[in-house]
DNA sequence: CTCCAATGATTCGTAGTACGAATCAAAATA
DNA sequence: TATTTTGATTCGTACTACGAATCATTGGAG
């Protein structure tokens, strides 16, 4: 399973294809929510840890100048906040407040009713097998987050 | 395997993490191409079909008059082109250009190149479980677009 | 220890993105 | 035929994204 590999082609295909139609329901719900689709990355990474603007803007893939202001904005509106990082004395933290939090949670909500036309295509042995299957291409994840 | 199933849940959170992954690496694809994520994905919707601009707006999430603009920057660029609709006078079709064909055939290779970290985790029979799972989640499209 | 380059983050200017309201033409319905 | 609905666009406004410039802290090189 490389790169080179004519049946990873055909693999990374379908994984392209669930990305687009998940994009296609995040930027749908996060319209509802009144948060842009980015900001609704952000809080979706943030979920169960703090993070250095640095480390974010590289998950994101985005500048870090751009994550500034994004997250000031996000900060203004509450929904994260900054604190200063550890050892770093440069370093800076954001993380979720209460109110983004709630945000995300209603987020996943949305995202769960998005996918289940997806998901319910499936019997229980196959959605198991999947999960299994998504679990190892993120080893160092716990599977619960 | 529907949305109230505790099982679907652990699911659509490994659904999402893989999404939010794939969007990290399309984000930074997409600007070394010079183009929005939402442009990389317009390209990769039309990749083999012409679409009508509200489908197209449907598919993304996105609001009929945002699409209208990204159509016409994407037209100044030659990415795309319109078309007047079959049937409805006051449909619009949009389709790929050359140029456009040969931007995401670009994107393309990045996003395979970008994805084997977490494919090459899998073995064979592992990487032809997933695809097989993944074309069923998806029965209405052939599985090799 | 002192410079000095490298790094983490921010601000600024500019172009692109996204929304909703308003508009226009074609189509569907009454 | 008159009316409403639908497909698409334009406009104004706020947000998003980039690169260049800036500032402070850090980590080495001498």
């Amino acid at each position: 399973m490389t790169t080179t590999d004519p049946r990873a082609d055909a693999l990374v295909d379908a994984i392209g294809r669930l990305t687009f139609e998940a994009m296609g329901a995040l930027t749908h719900l996060a319209g509802e929510l009144d948060l842009s689709l980015t900001q609704l990355r952000v809080l979706g990474i943030l979920r169960d840890r703090r993070m250095r603007m640095a480390d974010l803007a590289d998950y994101l893939g985005l500048e870090r100048s751009t994550l500034s202001g994004l997250v000031s904005r996000a900060e203004k509106r509450g929904l994260v906040a900054r604190a200063p990082g550890t050892g770093d004395g440069r370093a800076v933290d954001v993380y979720l407040t209460d109110v983004g939090q709630q945000a995300l949670a209603a987020g996943l909500r949305d995202f769960a009713q998005a996918m289940d036309p997806l998901v319910s295509r499936l019997d229980e042995g196959e959605g198991a097998t999947l999960l299994r299957l998504l679990a190892r291409m993120f080893p160092d994840e716990s599977l619960d987050r």
